[in-house]
DNA sequence: GCTATGCTGTGATTAATGTAACGATTGCCG
DNA sequence: CGGCAATCGTTACATTAATCACAGCATAGC
Protein backbone atom coordinates (compact mmCIF):
# COMPACT_ATOMS: atom_id res chain seq x y z
CA UNK A 1 0.00 0.00 0.00
CA UNK A 2 2.61 2.24 0.86
CA UNK A 3 4.89 2.94 -2.04
CA UNK A 4 8.65 2.58 -3.03
CA UNK A 5 9.46 6.17 -3.15
CA UNK A 6 7.50 7.35 -0.11
CA UNK A 7 9.79 4.58 2.12
CA UNK A 8 12.83 5.93 0.40
CA UNK A 9 11.78 9.40 1.39
CA UNK A 10 10.72 8.57 4.67
CA UNK A 11 14.34 6.72 5.40
CA UNK A 12 16.08 9.84 4.30
CA UNK A 13 13.51 12.17 6.37
CA UNK A 14 14.59 9.74 9.64
CA UNK A 15 18.53 10.09 8.99
CA UNK A 16 17.50 13.83 8.91
CA UNK A 17 15.85 14.23 12.17
CA UNK A 18 18.19 12.53 13.61
CA UNK A 19 21.11 15.14 12.51
CA UNK A 20 18.33 17.91 14.05
CA UNK A 21 18.05 15.99 17.03
CA UNK A 22 21.81 15.86 17.28
CA UNK A 23 22.12 19.53 16.72
CA UNK A 24 19.48 19.73 19.99
CA UNK A 25 16.20 20.91 17.61
CA UNK A 26 13.06 20.21 19.10
CA UNK A 27 10.83 20.62 16.33
CA UNK A 28 10.65 21.39 12.34
CA UNK A 29 8.03 22.70 9.86
CA UNK A 30 7.25 20.62 6.60
CA UNK A 31 9.19 22.67 4.78
CA UNK A 32 12.55 23.09 6.68
CA UNK A 33 12.56 19.33 6.68
CA UNK A 34 11.72 19.75 2.56
CA UNK A 35 14.03 21.89 1.92
CA UNK A 36 17.17 19.47 3.55
CA UNK A 37 15.37 16.29 1.66
CA UNK A 38 14.90 18.86 -1.55
CA UNK A 39 11.75 17.56 -2.06
CA UNK A 40 8.49 20.08 -1.83
CA UNK A 41 6.75 20.69 1.42
CA UNK A 42 3.26 19.04 0.44
CA UNK A 43 5.55 15.77 -0.48
CA UNK A 44 6.52 15.85 3.24
CA UNK A 45 3.33 16.36 4.96
CA UNK A 46 1.78 13.59 2.81
CA UNK A 47 4.58 11.19 3.79
CA UNK A 48 4.00 12.26 7.57
CA UNK A 49 0.47 11.46 7.03
CA UNK A 50 1.19 8.06 5.22
CA UNK A 51 2.57 6.95 9.06
CA UNK A 52 0.29 7.95 10.85
CA UNK A 53 2.39 10.61 12.50
CA UNK A 54 0.22 14.83 12.97
CA UNK A 55 2.00 17.42 13.91
CA UNK A 56 0.79 20.48 15.06
CA UNK A 57 -0.14 23.93 12.99
CA UNK A 58 2.21 26.10 15.27
CA UNK A 59 5.31 24.09 15.87
CA UNK A 60 5.46 21.64 13.02
CA UNK A 61 6.75 18.31 13.55
CA UNK A 62 8.30 17.64 17.43
CA UNK A 63 11.55 15.53 16.28
CA UNK A 64 11.76 13.34 18.95
CA UNK A 65 8.24 12.06 18.35
CA UNK A 66 8.72 11.77 14.30
CA UNK A 67 12.05 9.70 14.47
CA UNK A 68 10.11 7.66 16.82
CA UNK A 69 6.91 7.35 14.52
CA UNK A 70 9.25 6.12 11.44
CA UNK A 71 10.96 3.68 13.56
CA UNK A 72 7.97 1.96 14.52
CA UNK A 73 6.73 2.00 10.55
CA UNK A 74 10.20 1.28 9.22
CA UNK A 75 11.89 -0.92 11.48
CA UNK A 76 11.05 -4.70 12.43
CA UNK A 77 10.53 -4.56 16.49
CA UNK A 78 12.83 -7.21 16.91
CA UNK A 79 15.14 -6.21 14.25
CA UNK A 80 16.40 -7.64 10.93
CA UNK A 81 19.66 -9.44 10.34
CA UNK A 82 21.31 -9.28 7.10
CA UNK A 83 23.98 -11.02 4.92
CA UNK A 84 26.46 -10.11 2.26
CA UNK A 85 27.21 -12.81 -0.30
CA UNK A 86 30.43 -11.91 -2.36
CA UNK A 87 33.58 -10.44 -0.49
CA UNK A 88 35.01 -8.95 -3.53
CA UNK A 89 36.13 -5.32 -3.95
CA UNK A 90 33.07 -3.98 -3.71
CA UNK A 91 31.55 -6.18 -1.50
CA UNK A 92 34.62 -5.34 1.54
CA UNK A 93 33.64 -2.01 0.62
CA UNK A 94 29.70 -2.72 1.22
CA UNK A 95 30.69 -4.45 4.91
CA UNK A 96 32.99 -1.45 5.43
CA UNK A 97 29.85 0.71 4.75
CA UNK A 98 26.85 -1.16 6.58
CA UNK A 99 28.66 -2.19 9.60
CA UNK A 100 26.90 -0.80 12.65
CA UNK A 101 24.94 1.67 11.49
CA UNK A 102 21.98 0.76 12.97
CA UNK A 103 21.25 -1.90 15.76
CA UNK A 104 17.59 -2.17 14.06
CA UNK A 105 19.44 -3.36 10.81
CA UNK A 106 22.76 -5.04 11.38
CA UNK A 107 24.79 -7.42 8.96
CA UNK A 108 26.10 -10.31 10.76
CA UNK A 109 27.83 -12.30 8.23
CA UNK A 110 29.84 -12.82 4.76
CA UNK A 111 30.04 -15.84 2.54
CA UNK A 112 31.98 -16.12 -0.63
CA UNK A 113 33.15 -18.85 -2.37
CA UNK A 114 37.02 -18.58 -2.40
CA UNK A 115 38.39 -20.70 0.32
CA UNK A 116 40.84 -18.67 0.77
CA UNK A 117 38.78 -15.55 2.53
CA UNK A 118 36.62 -18.51 4.38
CA UNK A 119 36.92 -18.00 8.04
CA UNK A 120 38.32 -14.93 7.63
CA UNK A 121 36.58 -11.76 9.74
CA UNK A 122 35.55 -8.60 8.07
CA UNK A 123 34.22 -6.17 10.60
CA UNK A 124 33.24 -8.88 13.02
CA UNK A 125 31.41 -10.68 9.90
CA UNK A 126 32.83 -14.34 10.29
CA UNK A 127 33.24 -15.15 6.22
CA UNK A 128 31.46 -18.93 5.65
CA UNK A 129 31.32 -20.51 1.86
CA UNK A 130 28.38 -20.35 -0.01
CA UNK A 131 26.98 -23.78 0.57
CA UNK A 132 26.92 -22.52 4.70
CA UNK A 133 23.88 -20.19 3.49
CA UNK A 134 21.18 -21.87 4.37
CA UNK A 135 22.27 -23.38 7.93
CA UNK A 136 23.71 -19.86 8.42
CA UNK A 137 20.69 -17.98 7.69
CA UNK A 138 18.52 -19.83 9.90
CA UNK A 139 20.88 -19.90 12.90
CA UNK A 140 20.68 -16.09 12.87
CA UNK A 141 17.78 -15.21 11.73
CA UNK A 142 18.60 -13.83 8.33
CA UNK A 143 16.31 -11.59 6.34
CA UNK A 144 18.26 -10.43 4.24
CA UNK A 145 20.69 -10.77 1.09
CA UNK A 146 23.06 -7.88 -0.19
CA UNK A 147 24.37 -9.88 -3.64
CA UNK A 148 27.72 -8.47 -4.74
CA UNK A 149 29.08 -11.06 -6.78
CA UNK A 150 29.98 -11.14 -10.45
CA UNK A 151 27.22 -11.11 -12.93
CA UNK A 152 27.84 -14.77 -13.92
CA UNK A 153 27.19 -15.70 -10.65
CA UNK A 154 24.72 -13.83 -9.30
CA UNK A 155 21.02 -15.86 -10.41
CA UNK A 156 22.69 -18.90 -8.75
CA UNK A 157 22.86 -17.13 -5.65
CA UNK A 158 19.58 -15.47 -5.51
CA UNK A 159 18.34 -19.03 -6.49
CA UNK A 160 20.34 -20.27 -2.92
CA UNK A 161 18.68 -17.03 -1.22
CA UNK A 162 15.37 -17.37 -2.50
CA UNK A 163 15.50 -21.92 -1.00
CA UNK A 164 16.59 -20.33 2.18
CA UNK A 165 13.46 -18.62 2.80
CA UNK A 166 14.95 -15.13 2.46
CA UNK A 167 12.41 -12.56 1.14
CA UNK A 168 14.53 -9.14 0.53
CA UNK A 169 17.80 -8.79 -2.03
CA UNK A 170 19.97 -5.65 -2.08
CA UNK A 171 21.52 -6.79 -5.55
CA UNK A 172 24.34 -5.04 -6.86
CA UNK A 173 24.93 -7.30 -9.98
CA UNK A 174 24.12 -5.89 -13.28
CA UNK A 175 21.95 -8.81 -14.25
CA UNK A 176 18.07 -8.73 -13.77
CA UNK A 177 17.67 -11.34 -11.26
CA UNK A 178 14.53 -14.21 -11.59
CA UNK A 179 13.09 -14.65 -8.37
CA UNK A 180 9.31 -15.41 -7.20
CA UNK A 181 7.06 -12.76 -6.62
CA UNK A 182 7.55 -12.86 -2.81
CA UNK A 183 10.80 -11.74 -2.52
CA UNK A 184 11.65 -8.31 -2.78
CA UNK A 185 14.91 -7.27 -5.02
CA UNK A 186 16.55 -3.89 -5.39
CA UNK A 187 18.83 -4.03 -8.13
CA UNK A 188 21.50 -1.42 -7.93
CA UNK A 189 23.37 -1.60 -11.45
CA UNK A 190 26.10 0.92 -10.93
CA UNK A 191 27.20 0.83 -14.61
CA UNK A 192 23.66 1.97 -15.67
CA UNK A 193 23.85 4.80 -13.37
CA UNK A 194 27.33 5.97 -14.36
CA UNK A 195 25.33 6.03 -18.00
CA UNK A 196 22.63 8.12 -16.58
CA UNK A 197 24.93 10.47 -15.77
CA UNK A 198 26.92 10.35 -18.73
CA UNK A 199 23.74 11.29 -20.49
CA UNK A 200 21.86 13.97 -18.81
CA UNK A 201 25.31 15.88 -18.00
CA UNK A 202 25.29 15.91 -22.07
CA UNK A 203 21.91 17.21 -21.89
CA UNK A 204 22.89 20.07 -19.70
CA UNK A 205 25.95 21.02 -20.99
CA UNK A 206 23.25 21.30 -24.87
CA UNK A 207 20.37 23.28 -23.60
CA UNK A 208 20.48 24.11 -19.98
CA UNK A 209 18.00 22.83 -18.52
CA UNK A 210 17.26 19.97 -15.80
CA UNK A 211 14.66 17.28 -17.88
CA UNK A 212 13.36 16.58 -14.26
CA UNK A 213 13.85 17.24 -10.43
CA UNK A 214 16.41 14.91 -9.73
CA UNK A 215 15.88 12.96 -6.21
CA UNK A 216 16.22 9.85 -4.31
CA UNK B 1 12.53 14.87 -23.63
CA UNK B 2 13.66 11.83 -22.92
CA UNK B 3 13.03 10.12 -19.20
CA UNK B 4 15.35 8.88 -17.16
CA UNK B 5 13.40 5.21 -16.45
CA UNK B 6 13.96 5.06 -20.23
CA UNK B 7 17.53 6.10 -20.63
CA UNK B 8 18.36 3.54 -17.42
CA UNK B 9 16.34 0.62 -19.61
CA UNK B 10 18.51 1.44 -22.64
CA UNK B 11 21.55 1.02 -20.82
CA UNK B 12 20.37 -2.16 -19.72
CA UNK B 13 19.15 -3.15 -23.22
CA UNK B 14 22.44 -2.34 -24.59
CA UNK B 15 24.49 -4.53 -22.17
CA UNK B 16 22.04 -7.94 -22.88
CA UNK B 17 22.09 -7.06 -26.48
CA UNK B 18 26.06 -7.59 -26.08
CA UNK B 19 25.71 -10.54 -24.44
CA UNK B 20 23.47 -11.80 -27.26
CA UNK B 21 25.66 -10.25 -29.94
CA UNK B 22 28.95 -12.26 -27.67
CA UNK B 23 26.34 -15.29 -28.15
CA UNK B 24 26.25 -14.91 -32.09
CA UNK B 25 22.25 -14.32 -32.04
CA UNK B 26 21.69 -12.09 -35.15
CA UNK B 27 18.43 -10.80 -34.07
CA UNK B 28 15.57 -10.71 -31.22
CA UNK B 29 12.06 -9.96 -30.32
CA UNK B 30 10.55 -7.83 -27.93
CA UNK B 31 9.60 -10.29 -25.69
CA UNK B 32 12.55 -12.18 -25.62
CA UNK B 33 14.55 -8.73 -24.62
CA UNK B 34 11.99 -7.89 -22.14
CA UNK B 35 12.15 -11.33 -20.49
CA UNK B 36 15.83 -10.68 -19.93
CA UNK B 37 15.18 -7.35 -18.83
CA UNK B 38 12.33 -8.06 -16.63
CA UNK B 39 10.22 -5.44 -18.50
CA UNK B 40 7.35 -5.93 -20.58
CA UNK B 41 7.43 -6.45 -24.13
CA UNK B 42 5.62 -3.03 -25.07
CA UNK B 43 7.97 -1.08 -23.08
CA UNK B 44 10.85 -2.37 -24.88
CA UNK B 45 9.17 -1.56 -28.00
CA UNK B 46 8.41 2.04 -26.80
CA UNK B 47 11.99 2.64 -25.38
CA UNK B 48 13.14 1.66 -28.87
CA UNK B 49 10.91 3.66 -30.60
CA UNK B 50 12.27 6.52 -28.56
CA UNK B 51 15.63 6.35 -30.14
CA UNK B 52 14.39 6.02 -33.57
CA UNK B 53 15.47 2.43 -34.28
CA UNK B 54 12.72 0.48 -36.28
CA UNK B 55 12.51 -3.79 -35.83
CA UNK B 56 10.73 -5.84 -38.49
CA UNK B 57 7.77 -7.73 -37.71
CA UNK B 58 8.95 -10.69 -39.31
CA UNK B 59 13.00 -10.86 -37.41
CA UNK B 60 12.26 -8.32 -34.69
CA UNK B 61 15.05 -6.13 -34.15
CA UNK B 62 18.56 -6.46 -34.96
CA UNK B 63 20.87 -7.09 -32.56
CA UNK B 64 23.87 -5.28 -34.16
CA UNK B 65 21.85 -2.76 -35.46
CA UNK B 66 20.10 -1.97 -32.19
CA UNK B 67 23.47 -2.14 -30.57
CA UNK B 68 24.28 0.77 -32.67
CA UNK B 69 21.48 2.73 -32.13
CA UNK B 70 21.40 3.09 -28.50
CA UNK B 71 25.43 3.52 -29.01
CA UNK B 72 24.87 6.73 -31.10
CA UNK B 73 21.67 7.63 -28.54
CA UNK B 74 23.38 7.26 -25.18
CA UNK B 75 27.16 7.77 -26.25
CA UNK B 76 29.20 11.23 -26.66
CA UNK B 77 30.78 10.86 -30.17
CA UNK B 78 34.07 12.17 -28.78
CA UNK B 79 33.44 9.81 -25.70
CA UNK B 80 33.18 11.01 -22.14
CA UNK B 81 35.63 11.18 -18.98
CA UNK B 82 35.17 10.77 -15.53
CA UNK B 83 36.29 11.60 -11.84
CA UNK B 84 35.64 9.83 -8.91
CA UNK B 85 36.22 12.00 -5.84
CA UNK B 86 36.99 10.51 -2.24
CA UNK B 87 39.53 7.15 -2.40
CA UNK B 88 38.32 5.07 1.00
CA UNK B 89 36.73 1.98 1.09
CA UNK B 90 33.99 2.87 -1.37
CA UNK B 91 36.17 5.06 -3.75
CA UNK B 92 38.37 2.45 -3.96
CA UNK B 93 36.19 -0.07 -4.92
CA UNK B 94 34.18 1.55 -7.94
CA UNK B 95 37.40 2.97 -9.50
CA UNK B 96 37.98 -0.77 -9.53
CA UNK B 97 34.35 -0.97 -10.90
CA UNK B 98 34.25 1.34 -13.26
CA UNK B 99 37.79 0.99 -14.78
CA UNK B 100 38.19 -0.29 -18.09
CA UNK B 101 34.40 -0.96 -18.74
CA UNK B 102 33.86 0.77 -21.93
CA UNK B 103 36.00 3.23 -23.68
CA UNK B 104 33.29 5.51 -24.14
CA UNK B 105 32.68 6.01 -20.64
CA UNK B 106 36.27 6.21 -18.91
CA UNK B 107 37.51 7.09 -15.61
CA UNK B 108 40.28 8.51 -15.80
CA UNK B 109 41.33 10.72 -12.54
CA UNK B 110 40.35 10.35 -8.61
CA UNK B 111 40.99 13.09 -5.67
CA UNK B 112 41.38 12.80 -2.10
CA UNK B 113 42.65 15.06 0.34
CA UNK B 114 44.61 12.89 2.29
CA UNK B 115 48.04 13.25 1.60
CA UNK B 116 49.01 10.14 1.81
CA UNK B 117 46.55 8.69 -1.21
CA UNK B 118 47.78 11.71 -3.26
CA UNK B 119 50.17 10.43 -6.00
CA UNK B 120 48.91 7.04 -5.67
CA UNK B 121 47.21 5.53 -8.97
CA UNK B 122 44.17 3.91 -8.67
CA UNK B 123 43.69 1.46 -11.91
CA UNK B 124 45.83 3.56 -13.61
CA UNK B 125 44.28 6.65 -12.68
CA UNK B 126 46.74 8.90 -10.40
CA UNK B 127 45.50 10.41 -7.43
CA UNK B 128 45.45 14.31 -7.14
CA UNK B 129 44.70 16.54 -4.16
CA UNK B 130 40.96 18.39 -4.36
CA UNK B 131 42.29 21.41 -4.89
CA UNK B 132 43.79 20.34 -7.96
CA UNK B 133 40.41 19.70 -9.50
CA UNK B 134 39.39 22.58 -11.44
CA UNK B 135 42.86 22.20 -13.34
CA UNK B 136 42.80 18.48 -13.99
CA UNK B 137 39.33 18.44 -15.38
CA UNK B 138 40.34 21.43 -18.05
CA UNK B 139 43.10 19.27 -19.04
CA UNK B 140 41.45 16.50 -19.49
CA UNK B 141 38.02 16.86 -20.15
CA UNK B 142 36.50 15.68 -17.52
CA UNK B 143 32.53 15.69 -17.93
CA UNK B 144 31.18 13.56 -15.25
CA UNK B 145 31.95 13.31 -11.45
CA UNK B 146 31.70 10.61 -9.12
CA UNK B 147 31.89 11.86 -5.03
CA UNK B 148 32.45 8.87 -2.45
CA UNK B 149 33.76 11.43 0.12
CA UNK B 150 31.91 11.13 3.34
CA UNK B 151 28.51 13.13 3.98
CA UNK B 152 30.13 15.93 5.90
CA UNK B 153 32.46 17.00 2.83
CA UNK B 154 30.24 15.94 -0.12
CA UNK B 155 28.29 19.87 -0.40
CA UNK B 156 32.00 21.27 -0.29
CA UNK B 157 33.09 18.45 -2.96
CA UNK B 158 30.06 18.88 -5.27
CA UNK B 159 30.18 22.70 -4.78
CA UNK B 160 34.33 22.40 -6.55
CA UNK B 161 32.51 20.31 -8.87
CA UNK B 162 30.25 22.86 -9.86
CA UNK B 163 32.58 25.67 -10.02
CA UNK B 164 34.39 23.46 -12.42
CA UNK B 165 31.91 22.99 -15.02
CA UNK B 166 30.99 19.89 -14.04
CA UNK B 167 26.97 19.09 -15.79
CA UNK B 168 26.81 15.72 -13.79
CA UNK B 169 27.37 14.10 -11.20
CA UNK B 170 27.23 10.52 -9.47
CA UNK B 171 26.60 10.93 -5.57
CA UNK B 172 27.40 8.38 -2.79
CA UNK B 173 26.93 10.49 0.19
CA UNK B 174 23.97 9.88 2.06
CA UNK B 175 23.21 13.53 1.47
CA UNK B 176 20.91 15.22 -1.16
CA UNK B 177 23.38 18.12 -2.72
CA UNK B 178 22.41 21.56 -3.30
CA UNK B 179 23.47 22.44 -7.18
CA UNK B 180 22.23 24.50 -9.44
CA UNK B 181 19.58 23.65 -12.00
CA UNK B 182 22.33 22.68 -14.78
CA UNK B 183 23.51 20.31 -13.24
CA UNK B 184 21.88 16.26 -13.20
CA UNK B 185 23.02 14.47 -9.82
CA UNK B 186 22.17 11.17 -9.40
CA UNK B 187 21.73 10.28 -5.52
CA UNK B 188 22.85 6.52 -4.32
CA UNK B 189 21.85 6.31 -1.13
CA UNK B 190 22.96 2.80 0.37
CA UNK B 191 21.46 3.13 3.46
CA UNK B 192 18.15 4.28 1.69
CA UNK B 193 18.29 0.94 -0.35
CA UNK B 194 19.11 -1.24 2.58
CA UNK B 195 16.17 0.13 4.45
CA UNK B 196 14.11 -0.16 1.66
CA UNK B 197 14.46 -3.74 1.00
CA UNK B 198 14.50 -4.67 5.13
CA UNK B 199 11.00 -2.88 5.01
CA UNK B 200 9.94 -5.17 1.77
CA UNK B 201 11.08 -7.97 3.18
CA UNK B 202 8.86 -7.91 5.96
CA UNK B 203 5.93 -6.94 4.30
CA UNK B 204 6.57 -10.11 1.64
CA UNK B 205 6.83 -12.08 4.93
CA UNK B 206 3.32 -11.00 5.86
CA UNK B 207 1.18 -10.89 2.44
CA UNK B 208 2.47 -12.42 -0.03
CA UNK B 209 2.23 -10.30 -2.62
CA UNK B 210 4.94 -7.94 -3.76
CA UNK B 211 3.92 -4.24 -4.05
CA UNK B 212 5.26 -3.76 -7.06
CA UNK B 213 7.02 -4.91 -10.05
CA UNK B 214 10.34 -4.23 -9.36
CA UNK B 215 12.69 -3.28 -12.03
CA UNK B 216 15.55 -0.28 -12.75
C1' DG C 1 -0.25 -15.57 -55.80
C1' DC C 2 -3.05 -15.83 -51.71
C1' DT C 3 -3.91 -16.62 -46.99
C1' DA C 4 -2.49 -17.23 -42.26
C1' DT C 5 0.60 -16.03 -38.72
C1' DG C 6 3.03 -13.32 -35.59
C1' DC C 7 5.44 -9.39 -34.95
C1' DT C 8 6.19 -4.19 -34.80
C1' DG C 9 4.60 0.68 -34.14
C1' DT C 10 1.67 3.62 -31.86
C1' DG C 11 -2.77 5.98 -30.27
C1' DA C 12 -5.80 5.27 -26.33
C1' DT C 13 -6.24 3.96 -21.64
C1' DT C 14 -5.08 3.11 -17.08
C1' DA C 15 -2.17 3.43 -13.11
C1' DA C 16 1.14 5.70 -10.28
C1' DT C 17 3.21 9.71 -8.55
C1' DG C 18 3.72 14.33 -7.34
C1' DT C 19 1.84 19.15 -6.83
C1' DA C 20 -1.33 22.54 -5.66
C1' DA C 21 -5.05 24.45 -3.13
C1' DC C 22 -7.69 25.31 0.68
C1' DG C 23 -10.32 24.58 5.01
C1' DA C 24 -9.08 23.68 9.82
C1' DT C 25 -6.28 24.53 13.68
C1' DT C 26 -3.21 26.59 16.79
C1' DG C 27 -0.86 29.97 19.23
C1' DC C 28 0.44 34.94 19.27
C1' DC C 29 -0.08 39.77 19.70
C1' DG C 30 -2.36 43.58 20.38
C1' DC D 1 -10.44 38.13 24.16
C1' DG D 2 -10.62 38.33 19.03
C1' DG D 3 -8.48 38.65 14.77
C1' DC D 4 -3.92 37.50 12.36
C1' DA D 5 -0.35 34.77 10.55
C1' DA D 6 1.43 30.58 9.70
C1' DT D 7 1.21 25.71 9.24
C1' DC D 8 -0.95 21.16 9.07
C1' DG D 9 -4.13 17.58 6.88
C1' DT D 10 -6.47 16.28 3.00
C1' DT D 11 -8.84 16.30 -1.17
C1' DA D 12 -8.66 17.50 -5.92
C1' DC D 13 -5.80 18.13 -9.85
C1' DA D 14 -1.77 17.57 -13.06
C1' DT D 15 1.81 15.10 -14.74
C1' DT D 16 4.39 11.25 -15.78
C1' DA D 17 4.97 6.48 -16.74
C1' DA D 18 3.39 1.98 -18.07
C1' DT D 19 0.11 -1.03 -20.27
C1' DC D 20 -3.31 -2.36 -23.59
C1' DA D 21 -5.01 -3.21 -27.91
C1' DC D 22 -5.13 -3.16 -32.57
C1' DA D 23 -3.92 -1.58 -37.33
C1' DG D 24 -0.34 -2.42 -40.64
C1' DC D 25 3.37 -5.41 -42.53
C1' DA D 26 6.42 -8.81 -43.79
C1' DT D 27 7.25 -13.45 -44.38
C1' DA D 28 6.29 -18.50 -44.82
C1' DG D 29 3.64 -22.06 -46.43
C1' DC D 30 0.61 -23.79 -49.54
Amino acid sequence: MTSEKTIARLSLYRRLLGQLADAGTASVYSHQLAKSARVTPAQVRRDVMAIGYHGSPSRGYMVAELIKSIDDFLDAPQGQRAALIGVGNLGRALVAYFSGRRPQLSLVAVFDRDPKLVGKNFHGCPCSPVEQFAPTRNSLDIAIAIIAVPASEAQAVADICVKAGIHGILNFAPVPLNVPATVYVDNIDLTVELEKVAFFARSMNRRKTRPAPRRR
